[in-house]
DNA sequence: CGTATATGTTTGACGAGTCTAATAACTGGA
DNA sequence: TCCAGTTATTAGACTCGTCAAACATATACG
């Protein structure tokens, strides 16, 4: 019915959305910001809005960009959410690692049925979470928001235990599990240096339910520079916040 | 790189060269056959076969029709394990039933990556056969000629064994199986009616590795009309013959 | 053997998805 | 405020896969 192609447009402007979020999610997305995400160039893009917009899959402001209706922010989260449980299956079932599971899941994604969907959902006892930490929409396509601040927030001192880790790129996550930064992992921020490189030292690592069993080069302590603080997301433990309590994996 | 259609137009190249097998390969198979199993115009089939033949996976007769380049044949048979492989897993891993499993591998063998069939076959244990019987080509493209005779070319008072079943349409497997014509399963071939209807009273059903527990309504006789029939092979056990000893699921 | 019917190919069209080159609109700085 | 530079759209082209209608070839029967 809906062509991989299409698929990977309307996921694109809910990822981008969902990165810029001002509060209310009326901003339009630029073309451009479409073509870097996709690799296409940017007539290809307006061409593709108008094709969608047609299916009244998004809504088009010239010159501006393009949001999603309801109807295209629904495909989106499906989309993604085959993408996740793809994920967590081919980590869990088919050994793979957590690092290199994003290509495969994002062709897969566009080609497994209403059926294949909920069987992997079965096996996998309706999962919660990623293998990245990444949020699994449920069945019925509601997507729980927990708002985590990313780790480049966080002050010297904090305890913080990794929640999720956004990057995609399989070298950044090799590098994060070789050092230990994967879901579910503590760490105390020991530095914020300039230009915001963030210092972490492992604080302690037992309840690590998620993620590949990283080869440990524990004790040692980590810098990660800007561009990949911003991805890693955490939840803060030092100052005990009353709301969260349920986080399953 | 190769375009699910592309491999939909080699697969059927490939399975319609195998139907008719007037030994030697040689046969050009005619537009209008593939158009019947895709479901499209000859146009469309003539345009398509040009354009593979440019790529070198078919050559082309004119008038005649096309038959597999080498290239093509091995395109073909590597579709051809991911379909059986696929079919297997769903079966094994992820709750499908035999009858059901056609449909979902037909999508999903387009798009599965060399990694992602090794580790399916893997977890598997390398299998030999899939849920119809039908055998899976190798890692390396072999492909072992088991030639099975149909269950049509039986005589009365044969003892045969269900070795494969090669109908796709779920109802008729659904049937098959509510009858316990599932492979692995033996009979008696107990009456070759006119227009070549052939009739089985159930032998007995120990050593049934494969497919669903069938509902057993056994005890009970079954009757096939011939164009069922043909897609049923069997391996004939009342004369014993010396060679095939080795068939593993 | 020659023509009627089957089957195959060509032609022209279309939608999706893509590109490059040309043009139009927006935006920010002086 | 106006213009330069950036960004978006339009125009024109191309491939793949598809179709219907027109045309060409092959085959089979009388």
């Amino acid at each position: 019915m809906s062509s991989a192609k299409a698929e990977d447009y309307i996921k694109a402007l809910y990822q981008l959305r969902e990165g810029e979020e001002g509060e209310e999610g009326k901003e339009a997305i630029a073309p451009s910001a479409i073509a870097d995400v996709l690799g296409v160039t940017t007539p290809t893009v307006t061409a593709t809005m108008k094709r969608l917009a047609e299916r009244d899959l998004v809504e088009r402001e010239e010159y501006k960009g393009a949001r999603l209706t309801e109807e295209g922010e629904l495909m989106a989260i499906e989309t993604i959410r085959h993408h996740r449980l793809l994920e967590l299956f081919l980590t869990e079932q088919l050994n793979y690692d957590w690092t290199e599971v994003h290509e495969e899941a994002d062709r897969l994604e566009h080609h497994i049925s209403e059926r294949l969907e909920t069987e992997i959902d079965a096996v996998l006892g309706e999962p919660t979470a990623d293998p990245h930490g990444a949020p699994i929409p449920s069945a019925d396509l509601e997507v729980l928001n927990e708002d985590l601040a990313p780790l480049s927030a966080h002050e010297e001192g904090d305890l913080v235990t990794i929640e999720r880790v956004r990057d995609d790129d399989p070298d950044v996550l090799a590098y994060l599990d070789r050092v230990g930064v994967t879901p579910g992992a503590r760490f105390r921020v020991t530095e914020i240096a300039p230009f915001e490189m963030v210092t972490l030292a492992p604080f302690d690592s037992e309840d690590r339910t998620n993620a590949a069993t990283s080869t440990d080069a524990s004790g040692e302590t980590v810098s990660l520079p800007k561009a990949v603080a911003v991805t890693v997301s955490v939840r803060e433990a030092s100052r005990k916040t009353d709301a969260d309590p349920a986080i399953a994996n």
